[in-house]
DNA sequence: CATTCCCCTGACAACGTTGTCCAGGGCCTA
DNA sequence: TAGGCCCTGGACAACGTTGTCAGGGGAATG
C-alpha cells in the first residue's frame, strides 16, 4: 500500500504554512510566528529574510489555527430578522463600526422572523465562538442560550427583549412613542383612529400597541374593536385592513400604523383614497418629507440603537460583570404633515 | 514559582471538551466526535449514555478546531461598500439565502468606498479561510486578491468589476440602463440635458456617464461641459451641482441622475424649485411612485445581482473551473412621470 | 581574560477536533 | 467447535498556530 495517500483531505488549496515558510527562510517556526505578529526580538536581518519567503510563498496566517490556540476569535455576530428591510440598515452599518474599531469582523445573518432559524443561527455562531452576540429576537424563549451565556459569550438583545432570560437589551420606547403618536392625532382633534401593526407576538408591536391603548385611555376615548388590526407586514394584509378601517358609517379619520413596511403600504392606499385620513407612523421612511402629505413619524434611531448595543457588547468583553440591564433610547416625533390633518366636521 | 499559572490565557470561559464529554459518559473521544456528528457505528445506548453527557455539560462543539482539521470553513464572506445604503439590502439578503442554502455562514463588512479598507476586509477575510468571496470593489487594483484566488479562494465582484485580475464579475447594464434613460429624456423633447453622477473612478459610475454621452450623442446632441457633474454624493455636493445647472441663460431642463443617492437629493432639490425639470434616476427608490411627480427610474435588481453572484460562487466551490466570466443583468425603465416632463416651450 | 547578563532564536507542547487504524467481542457459518 | 467476519469503540496523530522555556552567542563589566 503506498502512503502517499497520507493527506486526508482536499486541504485549502495547499496553502503555505508558517513550517514551509520557515524552512526557506531557514529559520525557526517560532521566528516566523513572531515577524508575523510583529513582536519584537528578531534583528532587522533575519526579519527581512522572513518577510521576503512570506511574500514569495504568499503567505498568510490562518485565523483559524489562531483562534484555536488564542481562545478569542475577534468576531461578533449579529441576528436580525432581515437584512434587506431598510431599518436595519443603519443599525448594521453602526454595529460593524464599532465592531471594526475594536478589531472585531461581523458575523451576520437573518432569521426571517422564525424563531427556530434564529436559534439556529445563534447557535452556530456559537459553535464558531464568536466572543460575542448582538440579537434581534424573533421567539420568545432563549433559554436555549443559558449555557452559551454561562460560558462566556456576551450576549446583548436589541429592538426587543430577551425571551425567559435575563440579558442585556437596547430597546426604543415602543409603548411612549406609540402613545405620543396617538396622542399627537387626538390633539389635532380625531377622535376614531385606527391601529395597524405587526403581529402581537412581536414585543414591539404589543408595545406599540398598549401605548395607541393607552393613549387613547387618556383622552377618554373608547376603541371599536373594528379600528385595530394586528398581523404580518404584507402588503395585502395591510390593505385589506386599511380598506376595512375606512368602509361604514363611522369609519376612522386618521390611523396610526406600527412599523415602516405597514406604513409605506398605507400611505400607497390612502394616495389611492377619495377622503383625507390623517396618519402617522412608527419608524422614520426615506423622503418621507416629499410626499404630499409629508409623512408624520416616530422616528427613533436605528444607528443610536446598533451604536449602544455594540458598544455594550464589548464593554462586557472588556470584562464588565454587572447585572444586565435594559437601555431605552427616546424616540421623536417628527410632523410633516399627515399628522395634522384634521377630521372631517362632523355630520 | 507556582504552576498553577499553566493556563496562559482567559480560555472560552472553559468550555467542556468532547473529551470532558467522553470523561463522563465514560467513552472514547472519538465515540463522542461520532455522536455530535450523526456518524455510524455507535450503540443505541452508548449514543444515549454520550447524549446524556452532552446535555449536562453544555457542550457545543467548536468549529474552530472543527474548521482546522477539516479545512473547508462553510463561510463566506461579503465585502460591500456600506451596509446602510438601502440598494445593498436585498443584495445582502440574497446572498445570504444562497449561502444558507448551502450550509454557509456569511461574514461580511463595509468598505466605505475606500480601497485601503477593502484590502483590509478581504485579507482578514481570507486569514478567517472563507471559502469564498464576493466583492463590491472600492479599487481598481485587485492583483493583492492573485495569491490568494490561486490558493483556492473562490471570488466573485459584483456591481463592479474587477481591476487588473482576471475574474468572475456580475455586474447590471449600467451603460446601457443610462443609454436609454437618456434617451427616453431625449424622446421626450429634451435638448439640454444634465448628468449628475458618483466619482468617476467607480467603474459603475463611469459607464453611467459612458451611456449618457453615447446617448446624446446618437441623438446628435453637443454636452455643455456645465451638464456634467461627477464627485461624491454628498448632499451637498448634489444640490450645488444641481443649482449650478439650472442657473444661467441656458439652464438644463432634464437631469440623470447616476444612483439612488444623487436622485434622492436631486429630488429634493427639484421639488424646491419653481420650473418643472425632468428627472429620471438610476436605481429605483422606495416610494418613487408616490410622489409628484412619480420619480421614473433605472431599475436594477439588486436581489437578482446577489443571487446570480452568490450562485456563480458555489458553482466554482463545488468544483467549477471554466474560465472567469462576466454576466451583465439587464436594467428595466419604470416610467412614472418625472421623466416625462417635456421641456419648457423655447422662447 | 573571565564572568555575567541580555538578546535572539528555536524546540516543544498544547489548543479541540477528525481521519486512520487496530483491537476485542459477538455472531454466523461450516 | 473453530474460523472468520462484522460491528463497536478507542488510541493516536495531525491540522497551523502561539506560549513557554532553555540554549547559545556576543557585549559589557570587573
Amino acid at each position: 500500500m503506498a502512503d502517499n495517500t497520507r493527506r486526508p483531505e482536499p486541504r485549502y488549496g495547499n496553502r503555505p504554512t508558517m513550517k514551509d515558510v520557515a524552512a526557506r527562510a531557514g529559520v525557526g517556526l517560532k521566528t516566523v510566528s513572531r515577524v508575523v505578529n510583529g513582536e519584537p526580538g528578531v534583528t532587522p536581518d533575519t526579519e527581512r529574510r522572513v518577510q521576503e519567503s512570506i511574500d514569495a510563498l504568499g503567505f498568510r496566517r490562518n485565523d483559524s489555527a489562531r483562534v484555536l490556540r488564542k481562545g478569542r476569535t475577534a468576531s461578533i455576530g449579529l441576528v436580525l430578522e432581515d437584512l434587506a428591510d431598510p431599518f436595519y440598515g443603519p443599525l448594521n452599518r453602526a454595529v460593524e463600526e464599532v465592531a471594526r474599531a475594536h478589531g472585531a469582523l461581523l458575523i451576520n445573518g437573518s432569521s426571517a422572523e422564525d424563531p427556530d432559524r434564529e436559534q439556529e443561527l445563534v447557535l452556530a455562531l456559537c459553535a464558531r465562538r464568536v466572543d460575542g452576540l448582538i440579537v434581534i429576537p424573533a421567539g420568545h424563549d432563549h433559554r436555549y442560550l443559558e449555557p452559551e451565556i454561562k460560558a462566556g459569550v456576551a450576549t446583548v438583545f436589541v429592538d426587543r427583549p430577551a425571551g425567559r432570560i435575563d440579558a442585556d437589551a437596547v430597546l426604543s420606547d415602543s409603548f411612549g412613542g406609540a402613545r405620543s403618536g396617538v396622542a399627537h392625532l387626538i390633539a389635532h382633534g380625531h377622535r376614531r383612529i385606527g391601529f395597524i401593526g405587526d403581529q402581537p407576538r412581536i414585543h414591539t408591536a404589543s408595545e406599540r400597541l398598549r401605548g395607541y391603548r393607552t393613549a387613547m385611555a387618556d383622552a377618554g376615548l373608547a376603541i371599536d374593536d373594528d379600528w385595530v388590526s394586528l398581523g404580518t407586514t404584507a402588503p395585502k394584509r395591510v390593505q385589506d385592513a386599511v380598506v376595512a378601517m375606512l368602509a361604514g358609517p363611522e369609519p376612522v379619520t386618521a390611523i396610526f400604523t406600527g412599523n415602516n413596511r405597514v406604513t409605506v403600504t398605507v400611505v400607497r392606499v390612502l394616495a389611492a383614497h377619495d377622503r383625507p385620513v390623517a396618519l402617522v407612523g412608527f419608524d422614520d421612511i426615506e423622503l418621507a418629507d416629499l410626499l404630499n402629505p409629508g409623512v408624520t413619524v416616530i422616528a427613533q434611531d436605528a444607528a443610536a440603537l446598533g451604536r449602544t448595543a455594540a458598544e455594550r457588547l464589548f464593554h462586557r468583553l472588556d470584562g464588565a460583570a454587572d447585572a444586565p440591564s435594559q437601555v431605552v433610547l427616546p424616540t421623536r416625533l417628527i410632523a410633516r404633515g399627515s399628522g395634522e390633518i384634521p377630521p372631517p366636521a362632523e355630520a
